[in-house]
DNA sequence: ACGCTAATGTACGAACCAGTACGTTAGCTA
DNA sequence: TAGCTAACGTACTGGTTCGTACATTAGCGT
C-alpha cells in the first residue's frame, strides 16, 4: 500500500517528528473529509498512520487543532497554486478565463479540500477564526483579479460593475458548487458534473459565463 | 417562544401524532442544520420538542430515517417554491431572471435547507438514495426553464449552447455557495454575501450574469 | 360504559470515543 | 559512553449517546 521509502531499518521504530506529523495531518484530511468533524474518528486517524493516538495529542492538543491545522495546509495548497498564476502578458479577456480555469481544475483537482471547507461552514468557521494562520494568509487570486479588472474597465472592455470580491465569488460559486453539490446533484437530476466527459463544456461554461458577465452591452447611465 | 394554539387542556398529556411528527420534524431540522449529521443529538431534539425520544423511534425509526425526513420535507418545500411559477407569458429574457430570483430568494429564505443539503453532500447522498419520495419526486423548475430555453434558443435570442440542467446547475450554484459558503467567505475576505445592504446588488448580478452567458454574441460555427 | 390499540413516558444499557496517566526508548550531546 | 530529552507506545477512564425494554394512558369504536 504504502510505498516503502523509509531506510530498512531491521525492526525497531525510527523517530521522525516532521515525518510523523505529516502523515497524521494526510491521513486527518481523509478522514475529515470522508466523515466531517464530528463523524471522524481520532481512533480511526491513529489506525491508519504509522504512529498512535498518543501522537495526535502531543503534537496538535486535540481534535479540534487537528481539523484546524488541516484546514491551514489545505488552503496553503491553492494559495500556493494561485501564486504561480502569471496573466500580466495576456489581455484581460484571455486573463480573467485564466484565473477562472485555475480555480475550475485546482476545484476538481481537490475534493477534499472542498469538502473541508464545506465542513468547516457547517460549523461556522469557527477553526478558521481561530486559526492565527488563515487570516494572515491573504488570496493571491483576489490580487490578480483586482489587476485584471481594472485594466479591463479602463479600457471600457469590462462593463460590469464589480469589484475583485464579488467576481471571485461568482467563479468560485460555479467551481465549487459543480464538486461541492455532486452527489446530490447528481441523485436529483442524473447528471455527473464531475463526468470527465463533460469536463470541457463546463471549463468553457465557466469562462463564457464570466467573460459575458463582465463585457455585456449595457445600458448607460 | 412558541404560540400557544393548543386547546387549553388542564394538565394531562394532549395526544395528536400529525403535531407530535411535525413538531419532530421542525426541532429536527433546526439540530441537524446546526450540527451536521454526527453532530446533531437525537436526546438535544427530543428534549427541544413536547415530545420524547422515545417517539422519534416509534415515528421515524432511528436517526438515519430522521434525517432521510428532514430532507424530504425541505425539498418539498422548494418544489412548492417553483411550482407557484408562472412565467409562460413574459419573454424569455425575463422569465430567466425572474426564475433565477425566485431561487436567489429561496435560499436566501432558507438558510437550514442549504445546510442539510451540504450535510447530505458530505455523506454522499445517500439518504436521498435510501428514499423513495425523493427519487420519484421532479423539478417544476427544470421543466420551466427547459419551456423557457426552448423558445428563447429558437427565438435566436439564446445563443448559448446549454440545456436546462446545466443551466439549473449554474443559476442554484451562485445562489447556493453566497448561503452555504457565507462563513468562510467572510472570514478570509471580509465581506458578508449575505448583507442585506448588498442583497439587490447580488440579485441583479445573478441575472446579469445568466442572462449575458445566454444571449451573448458568439463566433458561427 | 367498556375494551382495544395507537400514542406516550420512564429508566436503563451497551457501545463508543475523546482524551490522559504512566511507562519506554531512540538518538543527540558533552 | 553516560545522560538527557524529544519522541513514542499501552492501557485505561469517564462521559456521552443511540437505542430499547417495560410500563402507562388517551380516546375512539361499538
Amino acid at each position: 500500500m504504502t510505498s516503502v521509502d523509509e531506510p530498512a531499518r531491521p525492526n525497531g521504530r525510527i523517530r521522525d517528528a516532521a515525518r510523523t506529523q505529516a502523515e497524521i495531518l494526510d491521513v486527518a484530511t481523509q478522514e475529515f473529509a470522508r466523515a466531517g468533524y464530528d463523524g471522524a474518528r481520532v481512533d480511526e486517524i491513529a489506525a491508519r498512520t504509522r504512529t498512535t493516538k498518543r501522537m495526535i495529542y502531543y503534537y496538535f492538543g486535540g481534535k479540534e487543532q487537528l481539523f484546524t491545522a488541516v484546514l491551514e495546509r489545505a488552503y496553503g495548497v491553492i494559495r500556493e497554486a494561485e501564486q504561480q498564476l502569471d496573466v500580466d502578458h495576456l489581455d484581460p479577456v484571455a486573463a480573467i478565463r485564466r484565473l477562472a480555469e485555475l480555480t475550475f481544475d485546482h476545484h476538481e483537482q481537490h475534493p477534499d479540500f472542498i469538502r473541508l471547507v464545506s465542513i468547516e461552514n457547517i460549523h461556522g468557521a469557527e477553526h478558521i477564526a481561530a486559526s492565527e494562520k488563515l487570516g494572515r494568509m491573504g488570496s493571491p487570486a483576489l490580487d490578480v483579479i483586482r489587476r485584471i479588472l481594472a485594466a479591463g474597465q479602463e479600457s471600457g472592455l469590462f462593463t460590469a460593475d464589480v469589484d475583485a470580491v464579488d467576481l471571485h465569488a461568482m467563479i468560485s460559486s460555479f467551481c465549487f458548487f459543480r464538486v461541492a453539490n455532486r452527489a446530490t446533484f447528481g441523485a436529483l437530476f442524473d447528471r455527473d458534473l464531475v463526468d470527465p466527459a463533460r469536463r470541457e463544456h463546463y471549463r468553457a461554461m465557466l469562462g463564457d459565463m464570466v467573460i459575458a458577465y463582465l463585457t455585456a452591452e449595457r445600458a448607460t447611465g
